[in-house]
RNA sequence: GGGCUCAUAGUCCAGAUCGGUUAUGACGUCGCCCUUACACGGCGAAGAUCCGGGGUUCAAAUCCCCGUGGGCCCA
């Protein structure tokens, strides 16, 4: 018979073909049944190229839990949205066009940032479409639309009208020369040269002084403590004793904190709201109270006495002449300090507490935990990452940004009295540029209003994900359908924030935790172990890649290099040498495809020895896909395609398939037994290889595509798996002689069969040619 | 600074729950070989202080402790 297939090796230009027999087929579109399976999936943000080649794995894996949900029965619901809100944006559009986003006005710059996404998230789009991710296209969503920002919204009204959130001040970064805050994102740190001031604090009731070395005297008033190491007994006995602060006179306590560092200065640190970002912590855990010593303008304040009204620096030079005057210097050293300051103006950023909306969590906490502990993680060992952070929230949740791209607070303010009116939930607002939906004030009946100008943190949008995905709120039938969802794949850096956001706010709407399992995936580095990033120059592109390997190549690597919920290295040269993979069982195929598909036969010794193999690795496969985790069938799979069935069960059984010097019955125990084989690894391989499996299965097996056939199921055969070392020792060891006496694999050589093998002779003597 | 996590040939990865023959497989390298599926192949070879130090044990890659280095998150 002529061999179905003839090219020698998989051509992955046949996966775009594939491709549109997929869509044009409509094969992943959902229609909701009593039961469903629901991915959660992350809605990723399109940051720029290239688009992280650890993102584009994390993609395809996703993809891979989607198609071994499909092959098990389930109705699978696999949406995809674009993440579109945030800071990363008014960055990149900053960047791109020369601009400032505070420069610009408003509806403009979000124009401007709009055209970027749209321009990211196309090439993004086009990365995921190859990769063969089976979601509905059609369908996708973005959290930029007016639907979702809506959503949002709504979500917000709900939470404000039973009274779960508060204004409170929050130490912002503030660039006090452009007169905004800044995000964490856009501070970079400096060395720059400073004056480190020993000063002499004097101890209560006491003659005795103690050193506080500082390079910010001019906050002496807004010193609320002094911190030790708890190691460092040049201060055990001061623990808990009174200390003078100079110059303002208040009275402040010694603590022991484990951040203090013994050499720098004198091992006695002064905490004052707010020197650093240290400062900010040890007040929210020493649970100090704030002062206001650098106001919005930049100046102190009236708490910093005689130096109010001067900027920090004309304040320090003062400050440190009038303690040198009253004997409080014991020395000054010029040190280089790094420093933080706005990547912008390039000038030292500020920490001054601002009102902000918060959003009530440290209530939840322990339901938090109650339903986390509930909730299956894969791999088990990542669920300590929410737990542990649990268990260290210290504060409510602050939800206001002062940015543009981002979906608006709805709340305007009453022009006269400021009180805060929310609108009806189910509308987008835009209270930035909208006239308010309100005739009169309820508290005071004025009618004109200010709208808030501030947008949400994006996790406010992010963490509703699976409530849009169900229709919450929109269609109550597909709603009852479709929430909870099944699964939460995600990253591991993501865990505190998106999934912990998730889990909190679906619980508070719903009183349900959005999903019962969440697979987290580990992060890609590079190929020596380190982060990738651009300016490093060590990102790998995935799109040319992918191009020029195809997406079954990458996805087969994905599967076979990353352990799930480990961090995984990522090689170009790796991934390429991935392809042989495929080259070997699409020849395998293509051998077998000169045989007829025979539906049953007799079969021999070694046709029930790699039946028996088989199964094995059936139940291999299946308990990896169990736990999601493919590396497990990936490596399977390759070992028993290549090393054993290829390698022993189809060199041994050539000629018999052939029906060279055999009967017809053994002949045709030798067709029957390849292909129940191939189609098998088929389809234990198709959720992880789709192009190439569906269409080597409709080559040679079936027109209905192999992603609507259901997995094979263990067929538990008389386990003959104890001969597989003998069988390929024994090969090994006639290919060795062969080899030393410099014959051909194919010249004859008399080489005994071992007795525990007999069962197996007449097909080793074919295969070896070996003398009766 | 804190939490979590990882460390096995030039590279990646298995073995670790349950300590026990020669430490698995792949990529790469080298040598030989066109063998009626495949040279994107076959056979074979070389290549490992199992991160370092200490402990438990008859016996440690594996269990315990202390370090070192990488990663992620938090600060």
């Amino acid at each position: 018979m002529e061999p179905k297939i003839q090219e020698k090796a998989w051509n992955p230009e046949l996966e775009s073909m594939i491709l549109k027999q997929w869509e044009e087929s409509h094969l992943y579109d959902f229609v909701p049944k009593d039961e469903n399976f629901i991915i959660d999936t992350p809605p990723p943000y399109p940051s720029g190229r290239p688009w992280h080649i650890g993102a584009a794995a994390h993609y395809a894996q996703i993809d891979m839990i989607a198609r071994t949900a499909r092959m098990d029965g389930k109705n699978v619901y696999f949406p995809l949205g674009i993440d579109r809100n945030g800071l990363p944006v008014e960055l990149y559009t900053e960047k791109k066009y020369g601009i400032r986003m505070r420069e610009t006005e408003r509806g403009k710059f979000l124009d401007l940032c709009n055209e970027a996404l749209d321009d990211l998230e196309a090439e993004m789009i086009q990365i995921m479409r190859n990769l063969g991710l089976s979601v509905d296209w059609a369908n996708y969503y973005r959290t930029d639309s007016k639907e979702y920002r809506a959503l949002t919204q709504a979500t917000f009204i709900e939470l404000w009208n039973k009274g779960m959130i508060y204004l409170a001040n929050r130490p912002n970064n503030y660039d006090w020369v452009s007169g905004t805050t800044i995000a964490d994102a856009e501070i970079i740190y400096q060395d720059l040269s400073a004056k480190l001031i020993y000063m002499k604090f004097q101890i209560k009731d006491s003659d005795k002084t103690i050193i506080i070395a500082s390079t910010r005297p001019e906050l002496l008033c807004a010193c609320k403590a002094i911190i030790t190491n708890p190691e460092d007994e040049r201060y055990t006995e001061l623990v808990g004793k009174k200390i003078i602060v100079p110059i303002s006179n208040q009275e402040v306590e010694i603590k022991i904190h484990h951040s203090v560092q013994k050499e720098f200065g004198s091992g006695a640190v002064m905490i004052c709201s707010y020197g650093d970002h240290n400062d900010v912590t040890l007040f929210r855990e020493l649970k100090l109270d704030e002062v206001i010593a650098i106001g919005l303008d930049g100046k102190m304040t009236e708490v910093a006495g005689e130096y109010a009204g001067l900027r920090p620096k004309q304040a320090r030079v003062k400050i440190i002449e009038d303690l040198e005057k009253r004997g409080f210097i014991e020395k000054i050293e010029e040190i280089v300090h790094r420093t933080p300051i706005s990547e912008r103006s390039k000038n030292p950023i500020e920490i001054i507490p601002m009102e902000e909306y918060y959003l009530k969590q440290l209530d939840s906490i322990e339901k938090m935990k109650k339903l986390g502990s509930e909730i299956e993680f894969y791999p088990s060992m990542h669920k300590q990452i929410l737990m542990n952070w649990l268990d260290s929230i210290t504060i409510d949740w602050p939800i206001s940004r002062r940015r543009f791209y981002g979906t608006e607070i709805p709340i305007w303010y009453c022009k006269d009295c400021s009180e805060a009116h929310v609108p009806v939930p189910g509308n987008y607002y835009k209270p930035w540029k909208e006239k308010a939906p309100f005739k009169q004030c309820k508290k005071c009946g004025s009618s004109e209003f200010v709208g808030e100008e501030r947008t949400f943190d994006t996790w406010m949008d992010s963490s509703i994900s699976p409530l849009f995905v169900s229709k919450y709120t929109k269609d109550d039938d597909f709603f009852k359908k479709t929430y909870p969802a099944t699964i939460r794949p995600q990253a591991k850096d993501i865990v505190r924030t998106w999934l912990y956001y998730t889990l909190f706010r679906c619980e508070q709407l719903t009183g349900k935790k959005p999903w019962s399992e969440a697979w987290i995936m580990g992060y890609g580095l590079d190929e020596k172990g380190m982060k990738m990033s651009k300016s490093e120059g060590n990102a790998i592109d995935p799109l040319p890649l992918i191009k020029n390997i195809g997406a079954d190549t990458f996805r087969f690597w994905s599967a076979s290099e990353i352990n799930h919920g480990y961090d995984f290295r990522c090689s170009e040269q790796k991934i390429e040498s991935t392809k042989k993979f495929l080259s070997k069982l699409w020849n395998v195929s293509r051998f077998l495809s000169s045989f007829p598909v025979i539906d049953s036969a007799t079969l021999t010794h070694t046709d029930k020895w790699i039946l028996s193999v088989l199964d094995k690795l059936i139940a291999e496969c299946k308990k990896g896909y169990k736990e999601y985790n493919f590396f497990i069938p990936a490596i399977a799979l390759r070992e028993f395609t290549w090393n054993i069935f290829a390698a022993h069960y189809i060199e041994m059984v050539k000629a018999r398939a052939y029906g060279i010097g055999f009967s017809e019955e053994e002949k045709n125990g030798a067709i029957f037994t390849l292909h129940k084989a191939l189609s098998t690894v088929l389809k234990l391989l198709a959720p992880i290889t789709p192009f190439i499996t569906d269409y080597l299965w409709q080559t040679l097996y079936s027109k209905q595509r192999i992603h609507k056939e259901l997995q094979v199921e263990l067929e538990s055969p008389e386990d003959m798996t104890r001969f597989t070392k003998e069988i390929t020792d024994f090969n090994s060891k006639v290919w060795n002689e062969k080899k030393k006496l410099n014959l051909s694999l194919k010249d004859s050589i008399s080489i005994p069969i071992p007795e525990s093998l007999s069962q197996f002779k007449r097909d080793l003597q074919s295969m070896h040619n070996l003398k009766a």
